[in-house]
DNA sequence: CGGCGAATGGAAAGCGCTTTCCCCTCGGAG
DNA sequence: CTCCGAGGGGAAAGCGCTTTCCATTCGCCG
């Protein structure tokens, strides 16, 4: 059994295919009321629904935008995507989902495959990377996209000629470093995920300019690189520990990490938060219950996802737009006022 | 600029439409090795790309598959959906997300949508209701899909004509009260998830009849209805301590509600897991550091999917097949044994 | 009452691709 | 040397839909 055809439902209702499709497919065209009731009947008669894919050619993109982001599993892109899919819900519009898997450089796979499916827009929600070729391939994969009328958005690093909803990742960084110094801290150690990540890489900087502001030094000796998972941020605290490093606070750039960190000092005995104080990075939700509460800088993730949706399907400007995503300290349990 | 077409590629390169595609985009027909190498040639040079929405419709079907989740936001589903998008990549299949955000009477709806793409396939993962109108709806639309030979594959329970992959959530709960009477636990509540989600009512029933082998009864006074959420978790279990109820050991029907519940037997100073412990199930992965260790039963998740996606993919039998996905009880510090 | 433009319906030309069907060219068997 | 069949190439027919571009029909104004 195949599908109804938009031409049986026209025959059905005694009309041409040109007034079937005006009918039920939306069109500047005035039909009249007699014809549009007949057509209208027809369809429901016939069950009939249109061929996407048919659609899609003709008009040139599909209902659909793409979303790339580098492992679903880890919530903080779980959340971005339920953002974005809430607002593509809103606008009538599915959703398709790539995982990278942690591999930024297959971003521009993706983008391309979206490309292939004439998505009406891409959103790019990884974060940038240090790696120029990379860029370079992602940049022209891109551009490809753009120049056939497809829209596109990033989440994080404007580094690209795309809007870009822009997370205030240094701004944090630094605000936490402060708020961690007005705490009482002084000896510091990062947990700073991968080198080439700019995300992980804008923490860094944020946390360790937040520092200068007071005269601390952020020795190097005392900055972990680790994967940006929750076992990179074991391995990382492990590695720290076995440095013998005297320190007070650690900061680890996201909120999985940390959880691994803490998770590393209750394995090495380490009084948390007395003897080493722990704070993340992004507020992921599912984490909030984990003790001694995370102390970490609160990033909307969902709200990220929809800015992003609504950016990409906007009205494009002469120019790329950047929209930036404030972030706040949120102090919790993990960093206690010192005595 | 718009996109490069076979037939500018097939003029480029001296030969017809025909030969252009058979070239490029596969076919049982063999191409001289002359033409073959001249097309591929024009094909680089001009970067074609073909138009996946032309190939859909006469072909027949896009090279994607659809995902029907509750809430991608919730780890439960994160997981699973990172299994189908892994196995995915594997057949060069892209993986359409959508999220019904916990309405369970959307999900015939995207099942339309999918359909109306030209899915390959369609992945369902949220679990089957109790609601009878609802599920005659759902599967009406999945019975179309398939009749326009779309494949299509459940994961949680067998209410639908089609591959399933059965979670063992009544042997597992089972298994699991088995266990705790095991401890020595004797009075226990549960908190119960939504009446008419079948996933927690199955988790529910496994568990009373587990109880029930040693002469155990679920009082209905302590079993707490509420939302399969973290904050549902936290509502049922205050309710639970409101009525003054008698309990040793609660279980939650996933770990997200016994989260919940971890926070609210905190907050109402009850000592954890002294006065009252906590089991989940479904281990998820994010909530394996919290403290004290929860008891739960595992579930591999991205399995799940994985699983799904192999499913709906082969070659459909005569009869719609079912894969039970095995759990296992795991013990923990929330449930440490009686003295 | 004639004439003209607005309103409405339909025929048909694609959109980019796959695939059938037909044709031509060889190679080999008889 | 003829004939047949296989192999490889191309023309063209769609796939289901949107959208010009015409053709009609009205309504109205002068």
């Amino acid at each position: 059994m195949s599908a109804v055809t938009l031409a049986e439902v026209a025959r059905r209702a005694g009309v041409s295919l040109a007034t079937a499709s005006r009918v039920l497919n939306g069109s500047t065209r005035v039909v009249g009321e007699g014809l549009r009731d007949k057509v209208l009947e027809a369809a429901v008669e016939l069950n009939y629904t249109p061929n996407a894919a048919a659609q899609a050619m003709v008009r040139g993109h599909v209902d659909m935008v793409g979303v790339v982001v580098s492992d679903i599993a880890d919530p903080y892109f779980s959340s971005i995507a339920a953002g974005v899919i809430q607002r593509a819900e809103d606008e009538g519009l599915l959703v398709a989902l790539s995982s990278t898997l942690r591999r930024p450089d297959h971003e521009s796979e993706y983008v391309a495959a979206f490309r292939r499916q004439r998505m009406r827009a891409i959103i790019l929600v990884g974060s940038r990377t240090t790696d120029r070729t990379q860029l370079a391939r992602l940049r022209a994969e891109v551009q490809r996209f753009s120049s056939s009328r497809g829209r596109v958005a990033a989440i994080s690093q404007r580094r690209l000629p795309v809007d870009t909803v822009v997370v205030e990742n240094r701004a944090g960084a630094q605000a936490l470093a402060e708020a961690l110094v007005g705490q009482g801290y002084r000896r510091f150690a990062v947990l700073a995920g991968p080198a080439e990540l700019l995300t992980a890489v804008d923490r860094l900087e944020g946390f360790r300019s937040g520092l200068a502001r007071h005269k601390i030094k952020l020795d190097d000796r005392d900055v972990v690189h680790g994967e940006f998972t929750r076992d990179g941020g074991y391995d990382a605290m492990s590695e720290l520990l076995r440095r013998n490093a005297d320190i007070a606070c650690v900061f680890a750039v996201n909120d999985v990490m940390a959880v691994g960190a803490m998770a590393a000092l209750r394995d090495h005995r380490v009084a948390l938060p007395k003897r080493i104080a722990v704070a993340g990075f992004d507020d992921i939700a599912t984490l909030r219950d984990v003790r001694p509460r995370l102390t970490t800088v609160r990033v909307d993730l969902e709200q990220l996802g929809r800015t992003a949706l609504e950016l990409a399907l906007s009205e494009p400007g002469r120019a790329p737009r950047t929209r930036r995503a404030p972030v706040e300290v949120v102090l919790r349990e993990s960093t206690p006022p010192l005595h």
